[in-house]
RNA sequence: GCACCCGUAGCUCAGCUGGAUAGAGCGUUGCCCUCCGAAGGCAAAGGUCAUAGGUUCGACUCCUAUCGGGUGCGCCA
């Protein structure tokens, strides 16, 4: 596999860089700064160049000079790059440069060069990351509720393998708290039924879906009328085995209708069923640590809780973590809390080798976000980092009404149903056409309106619109490739220099951004800066597009200049090539034309 | 009472981990289809970035306090 060439801003920095270097080395500046905080980013206005570096303020203080006389030392030095057309220092102290055109000409065979590996990067240096995201209770299909964290998670993983991480995708399994002995009763009656008895209206508490009808008919032919007789203590396990497999089989055909795979299913019950209990175990490292005591909690705040009981309980020193309270490890029956559980499944996540760790949760798990990070810094001594991204409701909506009820489940909306009704695109795109941790309003009708309105529509139809011009551009160039790879190759040597036009240039400078769009939307875990980065490539590319109809000579076919075309065709296949790019990451389909 | 998240144009939201005169879509207003690329296009108006302090060359971004909205607050997961 190729590696991709550092891309034009990471190619500026390393210029900045070198300058830098060079002036320390003549004594202008002080040996060993701290470059680290040296940025090259593009300019918000035209006026300012293409791109400016902060370089002379950020190096003013510790190199105790002033920062616009830093600046033109550096812009001395930079004058003479052979990229830099012009260098401007300006305001407090930025640096602005201007790249010659032959750069931004660079920048498109670039895109043509690295076909879809282009934007991949390295900054991932294959370090290993766990992205736990879904882990629905396998207790029912999955709602709309979940479908934002599970697109979410998914994209970012996807994410997360194009800046070159080692990247593993967790689903965890809570198959071992009381909802699935719930779930396990509830199927118990549903294989009564299958038998053939009258269960009459399903009991207050437990699942009443349908969809453990199947479970009760595979267990009453897996068990005949064999566990009639048995008491509950004996059926229980078995059934709950089953029940829940079940459940996990329809979760992951739901994930499936979204395209949503994940590598790895860590089952909670696994913790405490092996030959060793890993929760007693990570009980103990704690303890021998010193970080487990006897102690008393305060009451809690807030609603008053009806079996409140002050006893002295087991607890984990989360406060010596950055925890507000210490937090308890036992239930009062002898158990593990949830949380134990929890401790010794992110050190089994440490133990397999991930350091880095994201977990994405739903946003009334927020208060739980300090203790299990207080729990990873005391069980790895603060190796392991766990990133916990909260994803905010979805606001479900049918021309701006709420919708709450479901035609099938009777009290919430499946993801099924959803995905169904507007499709896997919409649903995935418009999950991430928002800030995680904001909430979302998303409407049925909307999502699927053929306009410029609606986001997925209008990036897929940037992809789309290539083709067509494409397609039509085989009149005049008949050679012209419709594989995509075979096309690539064919506009690789085109003459890209004659695009000269601001609106091409801008399109070019917007392309060539794409590559650092997936750096930091990784570093930050933010995937939904990709979504609005291909929303504005798509809007710069319809812009241009109907420029033409005033403007001919800027139409992508000219009819007389087959070197102009072909040079256009090129810059078209690279927006092309980077919304194809960009909507993978994503998970959402780059169609060749729109039905 | 405490912790966390949010507060940006009339509405829905971006704002690239501290950069220059805060952006986009919708909506509003004004132009542009006898024909060639209008499932539209161009342009304008619209802001004390919740408020008040602080940090520094520089703050929507970081810190503190206040106001408003949301979430959570032993032995549920």
């Amino acid at each position: 596999m190729s590696v991709p060439s550092p891309h034009l801003f990471a190619n500026v920095l390393a210029r900045v860089h070198a300058a830098c270097q060079a002036l320390a080395a003549e004594g202008v500046l002080p040996a060993g700064l701290d470059l680290a905080r040296v940025v090259v980013e593009p300019t918000r206005e035209a006026s300012h160049g293409d791109m400016a570096t902060n370089a002379a303020m950020v190096l003013a203080k510790e190199a105790k000079s002033k920062p616009k006389d830093i600046a033109e030392a550096i812009a001395a030095k930079l004058r003479d790059d052979d990229l830099i057309a012009s260098v401007d220092v300006a305001g407090p102290g930025f640096i602005n440069l201007t790249l010659k055109t032959a750069a931004w000409a660079d920048a498109l065979r670039a895109v043509l060069r690295d076909c879809e590996r282009y934007g991949h990067s390295a900054v991932g240096a294959a370090e290993k990351v766990n992205v736990e995201y879904v882990s629905a209770n396998p207790t029912g299909p999955m709602h709309v509720g979940h479908c934002r964290g599970a697109v979410f998670g998914d994209a970012l993983a996807s994410l997360l393998v194009t800046a070159g991480y080692d990247v593993n995708r967790e689903y965890y399994i809570n198959d071992a708290g009381a909802q699935v002995d719930v779930l396990a009763r509830s199927a118990f009656l549903r294989y009564r039924e299958a038998l053939g008895q009258d269960i009459g209206a399903i009991p207050e508490g437990l699942y009443p879906g349908d969809y453990l009808v199947p479970i009760g008919q595979a267990l009453a032919a897996e068990f005949g009328e064999r566990l009639l007789n048995q008491s509950e203590a004996e059926w229980l396990p078995a059934v709950r085995t089953k029940a829940i497999a079940g459940m996990m089989e329809m979760i992951r055909s739901d994930l499936a209708a979204l395209n949503i795979t994940h590598e790895v299913f860590f089952s909670e019950r696994s913790l405490i069923s092996g030959e060793t209990d890993l929760v007693a175990a990570t009980i103990d490292f704690l303890r021998a640590k010193g970080d487990v005591y006897l102690g008393r909690l305060p009451p809690p705040k807030g609603k008053p809780v009806d079996d409140y009981e002050d006893r002295e309980q087991t607890l984990f020193r989360a406060t010596a973590y950055g925890d507000d309270v210490d937090r308890p490890l036992l239930k009062s029956d002898g158990g593990y809390t949830y949380f134990a559980s929890d401790i010794a499944y992110h050190k089994t996540k440490f133990d397999r080798g991930f350091r880095n760790m994201v977990d994405v949760w739903g946003s009334d798990h927020g208060g739980y976000i300090k203790r299990v990070q207080a729990a990873i810094k005391a069980v790895t001594d603060g190796q392991g980092v766990l990133d916990v991204k909260i994803v905010q409701l979805v606001k479900l909506l049918r021309n701006g009404e709420p919708v709450k009820m479901s035609k099938r489940s009777g009290d919430f909306v499946t993801l099924r149903e959803v995905v169904d009704e507007v499709g896997s695109d919409a649903v995935r795109f418009m999950m991430l056409f928002r800030k995680n941790d904001a909430v979302l309003d998303f409407d049925l009708a909307k999502v699927i309106e053929q306009s410029k309105d609606n986001p997925v529509f209008y990036v897929q139809y940037g992809h789309a619109r290539g083709h067509s011009i494409f397609r039509n551009a085989r009149e005049m160039l008949t050679d012209l490739p419709l594989e995509s790879g075979a096309r690539i190759a064919y506009l690789r040597d085109a003459a890209v220099e004659r695009l000269d036009d601001p609106a091409e240039l801008g399109l070019m400078r917007q392309l060539a951004l794409y590559p650092r769009m997936i750096e930091s939307a990784a570093l930050a875990h933010e995937p939904h800066r990709i979504a609005f980065y291909l929303y504005d490539l798509a809007s710069d590319f319809h812009a241009l597009w109907t420029r033409g109809r005033d403007m001919p000579h800027l139409r992508f076919i000219i009819t007389n200049d087959a070197v102009l075309t072909k040079a256009r065709l090129a810059l078209v296949q690279s927006v092309v090539s980077v919304l194809a790019s960009g909507l993978a990451v994503l998970g959402v389909t780059a169609p060749d034309e729109m039905r």
